[in-house]
RNA sequence: AGGACAGUGGCUCAAUUGGUAGAGCAUCGGUCUCCAAAACCGAGGGUUGCGGGUUCAAGUCCUGCCUGUCCUG
């Protein structure tokens, strides 16, 4: 009955931002004895809990989360770091099914495509980089298939390029020709759960309301007050950001709620565009009941 | 009631001496191989409150009306 040969299950619940991935996660998780690691680039901040959503404390004591609150707002985290932690705990934790949880999309195709063995970058390539004046005239000079691909505005993914070619020698399109090993330990279930845009919208504004209320101000001004600046990687954050002005005294607190909400709603937009290139096995609507359509799903795909 | 000022894309505003309208934001679409709630790119959208007049040509001048804000009574 148990097929020996099968591979382990593996899930993944991806969405928009307040889509309501949540509380879908915590009753698959309990029908299917899972556990669900977070794939959610700002929940894994300390300190952070009401402005990213994190699940409550009694949401934690139902079901076991990864990756939730773990690193310093200061510390920079990345998709490769993600994938790593993201498979340790898979292995820790075999006979029980991994949930990936999360809007993050890249860090979820990250772990279900891999990325290419890249060279971690080294400090003193970040001393050769402040050196350069044009950017991205270099990198036409020293990789200039990235160059052919990278728009001569877009400094974040020069900067990348170029500290990979600082720090190993090898510029990174060559490490792109590589083939990428894609995981194939899992039977793995993507599911994208979505919902009426403009619905989504004014669930977006609602619960941002809602963190107002739960004392969103409080949670930024005790991150500022530890010695957090808005200049550390965890306060870039939607949701955070925006209070700058107001805490210099440059803004209303009407205003910057009103800024947050909208950029929330661009960043909902972004994933969706995100999405439409990722193929997913199911796609269901966050209004239906989803639990028995997931549930016989993996039942018909895997029988179990 | 009288006077002053204003009325330009969804919003905020721009347009030298009159030469048939630009931007930011929003909206929509897109990119994405280690900062991704990041970073970046593109597109659509205005008969300039309404009518009349002057002019080769009016958002821009004249005039009537409508609407709004302010001042006086």
């Amino acid at each position: 009955m148990l097929n020996k040969n099968k591979k382990p299950l593996l899930i993944a619940l991806q969405g928009p931002t307040a889509v309501g991935k949540s509380d879908l996660a915590l009753s698959l998780a309990q029908s299917l004895n899972g556990y669900i690691i977070s794939a959610d680039s700002r929940q894994i901040y300390k300190g952070m809990k009401i402005g990213t959503a994190k699940p409550s404390d009694d949401e934690l004591s139902l079901v076991s989360h990864f990756l939730v609150g773990e690193i310093d707002p200061r510390e920079r985290f990345s998709a490769g770091e993600f994938v790593r932690r993201a498979k340790s705990i898979v292995a820790d934790n075999v006979g029980r099914v991994p949930l990936l949880v999360g809007g993050t999309g890249f860090y979820i195709k990250a772990f279900l495509q891999g990325l290419n063995n890249i060279p971690e970058v080294i400090d003193d390539a970040r001393a050769e980089l402040s050196e350069i004046k044009n950017r991205y005239e270099k990198l036409c000079e020293v990789d200039p298939k990235i160059a052919a691909k990278v728009h001569s505005n877009d400094f974040s993914r020069i900067e990348r390029a170029l500290l990979v070619y600082f720090s190993c020698g090898k510029p990174l399109s060559s490490f792109w020709e590589e083939q990428v090993e894609t995981d194939t330990d899992f039977r793995c279930v993507n599911i994208l759960l979505e919902r009426d845009r403009t619905e989504l919208y004014s669930r977006i504004d609602k619960r941002f309301d809602t963190m107002m209320e739960l004392g969103l101000l409080d949670e930024i001004k005790s991150l500022l007050e530890r010695g957090y600046s808005w200049g550390t990687p965890g306060l870039n954050t939607v949701g955070y950001k925006e209070f700058e002005p107001y805490f210099a005294g440059k803004a209303s607190l009407q205003v910057c709620v009103e800024k947050a909400k909208q950029d929330s709603r661009n960043f909902a937009k972004r994933q969706l565009t995100w999405y439409r290139k990722i193929k997913f096995d199911l796609t269901l609507s966050a209004e239906k009941n989803n639990l028995p359509t997931i549930l016989s799903y993996i039942d018909n795909e895997f029988a179990m």
